[in-house]
DNA sequence: CTGAAAGCGCTTACAG
DNA sequence: CTGAAAGCGCTTACAG
């Protein structure tokens, strides 16, 4: 420091030079902050974690050195010391438009506003073929790159959770559950929403109802479809070709549609199981020359914000998105600070009226 | 580990109770696949890095040791000791359903795939003003979460990507740029997209268009309006009224389209500025009575995932939002790596005619 | 081609 | 109430 024998510049002098570029603010450590208040680097880490052992006048000596150095922890080396990382991964399925899904961001939101409140971050990962197949799910938790998962929208494909299920890793599953697989989830109440919704075709006088949903294995979809059956075989007009699937997709949706009044023509209204197919449905009606509502109601699921924007605005099942998000991120939570139980919860949810429902027609 | 002596259980064996919950599969170190395979811990971090100094035969001994024994690297160590997190973090701006937002997913998605090629991962952050008050922007480099930012959507509010710039801390702006502050940006080409489409309304017979805009200070905004001012003023009706805030959102758009027609009730043609508003606009026209496209010709800008499956089917200006993240996510990670130039890409943008555009009425 | 050692910046018993 | 020391699991000169 006193002689600065200026070294001849060597062969790696290029690459120190290099590193300039991110030398940034010069990082300020705990030494330099226990050395500038006279303490150790173990009080300086006992007072950036409020350990009520050290002094008020210690505390507050080594506060101002931090803030007069402008002190930042670094969160890498607390994490190595530590056990957590405070970083959460959030797992969507391999669908092409995933990231721009409206469904998953509400819940996202609802994840990421109580991570925060907890003092966590999310990092999003789409659970690919490849992805899943190299094990970088597991690698997740095992490197240390997040402490916990939380699953959403997946139906099928959902072996991977079993692995981390497994090994003892904190996973939830965000609104699907599964018959043979024991996992923490919080799901909305799909029966009490297809009711309502069933309910209130039957009160518009609709006999002849068809119904789209997305695929045929999840327990969600089971749920839907029992609800259907009942209210259908009450009506006396239960028929196994009523129901499509629409691959929970606007095209699929649309294509569900055609299909579904090709071979029942006189159909009168149309209950899909989210909203993405019942816009689909709805496109179709409009490119076929079909008038919703007078001609055929058409009922949806999820209540996405856009549904009110839509030409009719859709009447649908409300899912509480937001706070599904939240709970999910609070469970899994408490999951990883040690609890064992597995749990289960169940959100409610209720039909809004808006104006793609009308009387039947001919009533 | 032999003669184990039974130690009375102590007051924090409770503590250490809670701790199993989170053994698992009790975590193999770097030490131990050294000492399965007899060589040094630096010969095995030599060879996880695939250094070429290490011979064939130590390189297969050690790999083998690490497949035997299940060995996955700690990344908080290996980030500890190296210079790189590999986190990137997203900033989106503080808007109610931003997470919903099909716009950002897009780009969001196109940031991702780049990342996961590129060994990074993403992690999502919304920048609330009490995010940014607390500076947490900053701790998000400065403590070591990520090794830079890309920011989403700021058209006002962008001060705190100042903070980073001036700290030299990797920020790269995503389809918006400023006058007042220099910072990496990658953005569409927003002029030559609101050419075409007011080409086409021209071309269509439309001689009076509104415009609906998101705010008015946007360097992006001022290009497109600038666009709609050089050929409204060509067709001889440039009128500064004719230009109405919809502040980028679907109820925005509907109030302005309702404000717009109120004013000018000859308009034939409303040329938005973004696909949502372009959406609130058409169902202000629904609920009004008037049809799109006979009645009025509507013109959205993005090309959102769903303006396709409205009713009517929506002309727009397509914006290449996938690749945008794509290159965006290149380019940060470029300037972390220790680019030192200043860059701004520009990505080329096109019309897509669907069925929103129609002739002029009384043509 | 390989190893011993220092270091990254924290946390946490342990001792006083 | 506070400090010295070990340890977390890696990487990287340095030496041989």
């Amino acid at each position: 420091m006193s002689s600065s024998s200026p070294r001849i510049p060597n062969p790696t002098a290029s690459d120190a030079d290099q590193t300039p570029a991110r030398k940034r603010t010069k990082r300020v450590s705990m030494r330099e902050v226990a050395e500038h208040s006279n303490v150790s680097v173990a009080t300086v880490s006992m007072v950036l974690n409020n350990n009520p052992r050290i002094s008020r006048a210690t505390q507050a000596r080594v506060r101002r050195s931090m803030d007069d150095l402008g002190y930042r922890p670094d969160r890498v080396a607390q994490s190595l010391s530590s056990t957590y990382t405070r970083l959460l991964a959030v797992m969507i399925p391999p669908l092409s438009h995933a990231f721009a899904d409206t469904y998953f961001g509400e819940i996202i939101s609802g994840i990421y506003d109580r991570a925060a409140r907890l003092g966590h971050k999310i990092i999003i990962e789409q659970a690919k073929p490849k992805f899943i197949e190299s094990g970088q799910h597991l690698e997740l938790v095992e490197r240390r790159f997040v402490d916990g998962l939380l699953c959403l929208g997946f139906i099928e494909n959902y072996e991977f959770m079993h692995d981390l299920v497994e090994r003892g890793q904190p996973v939830l599953s965000v609104n699907s559950h599964f018959v043979d697989l024991e996992v923490d989830s919080v799901v909305c109440d799909y029966t009490a929403g297809a009711e309502q919704a069933m309910n209130c075709l039957r009160q518009l006088g609709h006999k002849k109802v068809g119904m789209i949903i997305g695929g045929s294995k999840g327990v969600t979809t089971q749920d839907i479809m029992a609800v259907f059956k009942a209210n259908t075989e009450e009506l006396g007009t239960y028929d196994p070709s009523l129901i499509v699937d629409g691959r929970y997709s606007e095209t699929g949706g649309a294509e569900a549609a055609r299909q579904l009044i090709d071979k029942h023509p006189d159909v009168s209204a149309v209950f899909c199981s989210n909203d993405k197919m019942a816009m689909g449905a709805m496109h179709y009606m409009h490119q076929s020359g079909r008038k919703v509502p007078e001609d055929i109601s058409v009922v949806g699921f999820d209540n996405l914000y856009v549904s009110q924007f839509l030409n009719p605005p859709l009447t649908t099942v409300h899912l509480p998105l937001y706070d599904l998000g939240d709970l999910a991120c609070e469970r899994i939570i408490q999951r990883i600070r040690g609890r064992r139980e597995a749990v289960s919860e169940l959100l409610p949810t209720h039909l809004i009226l808006r104006e793609s429902t009308a009387i039947a027609p001919g009533r």
